[in-house]
DNA sequence: TTTT
DNA sequence: TTTT
């Protein structure tokens, strides 16, 4: 039987995105994000920080390569998945990343410019998906019931 | 700016979903979905139901007629959406509805299928996504990095 | 069995918090909150937003009516709940509510200060959670409001 | 400024929970949890099966241990942890951890009784919270397994 | 290492 | 109107 594997993450990215190309065309973006979580211990204010691997495919990858930047807030949704690899040193190693399936800028509008002088183009999605999961949902209309 | 409406419920359906095809073809299906919570109270247990106006459309609802059945668990994730209607006596009302953007059956296969005897086909997906959110993610191959 | 009733909301608050005390001392807040939704209609731009009735109760109303305004950004999350109550003209109505159980301040901390000059306290809980929100919920009572 | 760290589960438990009481009583139960997804692959039907270390802390741990066992399908809410510890050759390692902040049971009734004569006590709590989820999380020294 |  |  199927299952559910949802992350949401709200937090600031570490990094700009990272872009490659595969062979086939298919294009990969990855940048650390981190949330961050305070809380009081012995009435002090401690901060404790987490760094997820963000992992984003083809067109959402694409956008986030143009408008998602180094310190900028975002809403990510995803799933977990944990992969191995192989080290410089042949060892084999885990990582778990969160492959994105939507994800949408948050904070000042003047956040997402490029430059102080430009301005968003009309095309910014504010919720962006993933293309195998995306889409216009129309069905705004009244319901006949 | 935007921002981020998603909702996500497990419970079990009242009713089996009504379905209605609208004028251009497009189907819309609709049950009642109850989520009950349990908690102690003066040391007795008591059951608070709660019950959701669940809404799909097009694909999404015709699956949804298909393996859905009065009494069935769900997994459902979607939106709310508050519209307005008028009632035989010409009231303004007003229902809260979760428009459902994708589906997970849970339980026991058995629970699903149609009778005793037939098992459900091959090809029922687990997680049913509305076509206009839908499709397969094949990025299974490994990241080069 | 039980079930899952769960909504995440991120939007803005279209009023500043309405606090009331009930007989009793406890404390409930409310405030609509906003969730906007971008997408293309025929190659035009259109937004189309959402609006939520948020409704705190204790700590968690205490704590929103000191930090949250109208126009503020927060993230969300709670349950959602039905309920009934009689109009001016004794009509039977419903609404369906977000009891919130926790909520993160958004945005920039200079959008969280009082005034200009002042500054957001170091005592300010960036996650502020229902202190109820782990027992029973005792809250069905008809709400004043 | 805060973020948002959340992961919301649901599979079967690949083992039953392992436990564990840390000097000055605190309790951690573990467990492997799969969550399973099918999709078509050129016509076939292909499952992938992610799996997720799940931690849990002081009382969940402990109804953890007494109501959960491998096999059972569970919803678990909680959030993500990456920790570091050095392997039997003192080799430093990563693990993504998921620690549950609340979990409900679900499934049919009898998947969760001990044995088939015994019922479950009727002080199970479906949804079950961890107890300190409100204030301080001070779980980050390093886990001893 | 789960489940269907 | 569901389920336990």
């Amino acid at each position: 039987m199927s299952g559910i594997n949802k992350v949401i993450l709200v937090g600031h990215l570490g990094k700009d995105p990272e872009v490659r190309h595969l062979d086939g065309g298919v294009t990969v973006a990855s940048f650390p994000l981190a949330t961050s979580e305070t809380y009081n211990k012995d009435g002090k204010r401690v901060e404790q920080t987490e760094w997820h691997n963000i992992v984003l495919w083809r067109g959402l990858a694409e956008v986030a390569s143009k408008y998602l930047q180094k310190g900028k807030l975002v809403y990510i949704e995803g799933k977990l998945r944990t992969r191995s690899f192989e080290d410089k040193e042949k060892v084999k190693k885990y990582v778990t990343e969160i492959v994105a399936e939507n994800f949408t800028m948050l904070g000042r509008k003047s956040d997402f410019e490029q430059t102080p002088a430009a301005s968003v183009p009309q095309s910014t999605e504010p919720k962006i998906q993933d293309e195998f999961t995306i889409g216009p949902s129309d069905e705004n209309g009244d319901l006949p019931f």
